[in-house]
Formats: C-alpha cells, sequence, structure tokens
DNA sequence: TTATTATATAATGATTTGCTTATATATACA
DNA sequence: TGTATATATAAGCAAATCATTATATAATAA
C-alpha cells in the first residue's frame, strides 16, 4: 500500500461528505472563489442555518476555513488539509459552477466586501 | 461545461453511494476480481441480507452486475456504467484491498469455482 | 445606545440509512 | 426426491441526516 493513499475509513468518509449536492457544489465554488454565508444563502434557496450547518461540518474536517472580514465571515477551501488531494481530484471532474456566481453578480447580491 | 462532466447531482449521488465504508471497500476489490456474496460475507463480518442490501443498490445505478456461476452469483464492476470513469478515477486514490483476499485463501474461503 | 445585519447554535421532526431476523427462491448434492 | 447451500427480499428498529424555527452572539449603522 502507497504511504500516501488515504485510508479506506477517511475516504468513506470524506465521499460521504460530499455526497450532497449542496455541500458539493459548495466545495466545488470554494475551490476556486471565497464565498460567505449569505452568499450561500442565496444561491441554495435553504435558510441560513442549514448553510451553516452545511460550513459546520466542512469545517469540522478542516476542508474549509472561515475569516471574518467585518460584518461577514468569508470561507474559503483549505488547500494544506491532509484531504485536500484526494477532494481535488474529485472536484476536478465536475462541471464548474462559475454560473452560480456571476446570478449573484447579475441580482446584485454577491459580497465584494474588503 | 465540458460535455464529459458528470451532472452535481449525479456526482452526489454517486459520493454517496461510495460513502459507505463497505461499500466502497466492495467496490475497490470488485474493480480488480470479481467476487461473490458469501466471500464479501466472509470479509466484512456482517450478515449476508446486508451484503445483499449493498450489492443492490450498487447494481441500481448500474455501477456492479452480477452473473450466476452455478450455486453463487458473482459480481462485477460494470466498466462501461456511464459513472465509471467518475468512480475509477476514485478508485485509483485508494490503497489496494488485496490482502482481504488473501486472507480468504489462507482461510481456504476464497471461492474459486467455474 | 439602540436597531439592523450576519452568523452560529439549540431544539425539533420527518426521512433515510444500515443493520438485524425471518422467510422465500434457486441450485446442487446425496 | 429430499436436504443443504447461496442468495434475495420483507419487516422492523435504532441511529444518522437534513431540513426547519427559535434564539444567541457579534459587528455595523443610526
Amino acid at each position: 500500500m502507497l504511504k500516501t493513499a488515504i485510508e479506506m475509513d477517511r475516504a468513506a468518509m470524506i465521499l460521504r461528505l460530499l455526497g450532497d449536492k449542496t455541500r458539493l457544489t459548495m466545495v466545488k465554488i470554494l475551490d476556486s472563489h471565497d464565498c460567505c454565508v449569505c452568499e450561500f444563502v442565496e444561491i441554495f434557496k435553504v435558510s441560513q442555518p442549514s448553510i451553516s450547518q452545511h460550513l459546520r461540518k466542512l469545517k469540522d474536517v478542516g476542508l474549509v476555513k472561515e475569516e471574518r472580514r467585518g460584518q461577514w465571515i468569508f470561507y474559503s477551501v483549505n488547500k494544506s488539509n491532509e484531504y485536500y488531494p484526494f477532494v481535488s481530484q474529485i472536484l476536478s471532474q465536475l462541471p464548474d459552477q462559475d454560473d452560480k456566481l456571476n446570478e449573484l453578480e447579475k441580482q446584485g447580491t454577491r459580497i465584494t466586501c474588503c
């Protein structure tokens, strides 16, 4: 077994985490753009606590990190996380989600503070 | 968006399917060796219906196929399935599980009919 | 200071999941 | 043919999941 291979139980845990359409799309978006909670609320049309809970799960395994900027808390992918190489390979096979952020731009609800 | 990219909801569905340690290990094993139900029962130490139910889920999305050989039903990965390229890339990042089958050989519980 | 905005957490409930045991079906063997 | 073996399906149950509403906390604006 390669030293670099992810363990099966860790891999299953990560796949289960990504096996939710909302979280998977979040991570795909965050892989190329920082976003704050309210942007995700707008994109996914679910309640703010629901978004916060998804982000919490991603943060709990260290896959995303948060950073306060004024009134907002921005999330980004933690590319130095041990699971990132595994996740990154998966994300690379997914269609880019730029249309979601472009939609926010058009609506004027994209947050571009700081 | 690339024509070849898997849709987000399909991707999430596949990841959720693989996001179970038993199923993930099954698919990893099946990717290189056909196996029958009773071998998985031996490997995973869970009930036979539990194994059958996992295989059913994998079969329902077309990721594995079955073939009767005498008294046994052998399962294998359906490499022509539309999701196989996506899955294959994930499997390639996992440690090989040959030790599981080697263990069966040692115990003499490997099925090598037909 | 008070009101507003952004976010997190707690509590709750419906649905899904993954196991179990019991049972049905199909093949193989004596 | 009758019995054993391999597998599938059904039913039941505990735990996990994902949403919601209510509430708490922190920063900003008036």
